[in-house]
DNA sequence: CCTTGATATTTAGGCAGCCTAACTGTTAGG
DNA sequence: CCTAACAGTTAGGCTGCCTAAATATCAAGG
């Protein structure tokens, strides 16, 4: 009975967190719907600026399959952001870098971004911005106990 | 200088807060790869249980145009969960109601998906979960505030 | 060497979900 | 009445994701 009730009160919580996931993608979508580079070709070319990203690599670490981010790669070599060439030392790998463009786009996505969300953020009060601030490592948790 | 220092807390507070954005996408992919019945659809399918949703206020509800909205009520229906009948006080509109099977699925899936989060949710300590209680509300705060 | 299985990427084809524009039918105001 | 506003559907198009198959290279064994 004990655990019936801990049991309820952790479905309640999970309907809320869905929820609150549900309203995440929307507030993703509008996000993306503001910017002419979008958060898949964003999160491609974040992974790029080091210069010597893989292709695996980089859908490995965005969750998504190589095809998924071959697609975004050829759409950013297309719009200049980024090149791709051969890797020197496995003729089979491609080294994905960022341009000079691609750095720009990137610093300036990333400040629209931050900025349209920091100005939601500056309406809440310092208590609600603690109790984001101290969920946020917890979703991070979640995410990676998602992806196994 | 006192301002940009709060500002430079806000947007370090917003990139954070984006990835959690990023991760929560991940997590909903990940949701919805497990089920029948896609979250769009649920979505439109848990409005329709009252048995009086129009589709514009469906899709309003939802976040999306009518046409995005009338395609999902249209699978549904195809599916035998919901049906579509005319509003005796508007010819012009159209209210959707859930058939039994779709209340049914709506039990289902809704149960299922909770149980997934659950099971993440448990893994977590009590701190981490008070954590994440207390910050729901405010993320609610901050979608409604993205619609403007 | 040479073959063979594993690995890295691209190509081809397909699906879901969203959008805008255009069309149909209904309502309500002047 | 007639016309503007409104409710919904249809048509067409886009992005982002997926799987399967093709291409090329690598690495290990015989």
């Amino acid at each position: 009975m004990n655990t019936n009730q801990a049991d309820d009160a952790l479905l309640a919580l999970a309907q809320s967190f869905r929820e609150a996931l549900r309203q995440s993608v929307y507030v993703m979508r509008r996000l993306d719907s503001e910017e002419q580079l979008s958060s898949a070709q964003l999160g491609v070319l974040k992974m790029a600026l080091d210069g010597g990203a893989r292709v695996g690599g980089i859908a490995r670490n965005l969750g998504v399959k190589v095809p998924s981010a071959t697609e975004q790669i050829i759409k950013l070599e297309r719009a200049g952001l980024v090149k791709r060439e051969a890797d020197p030392d496995d003729s089979r790998a491609v080294r994905v870098a960022a341009t000079a463009a691609g750095r720009a786009a990137v610093e300036n996505a990333d400040r629209r971004r931050n900025e349209f969300i920091a100005g939601i953020l500056g309406t809440l009060s310092q208590a609600e911005r603690d109790a984001v601030e101290a969920a946020l490592p917890v979703f991070d948790k979640i995410n990676h106990s998602v992806q196994n």
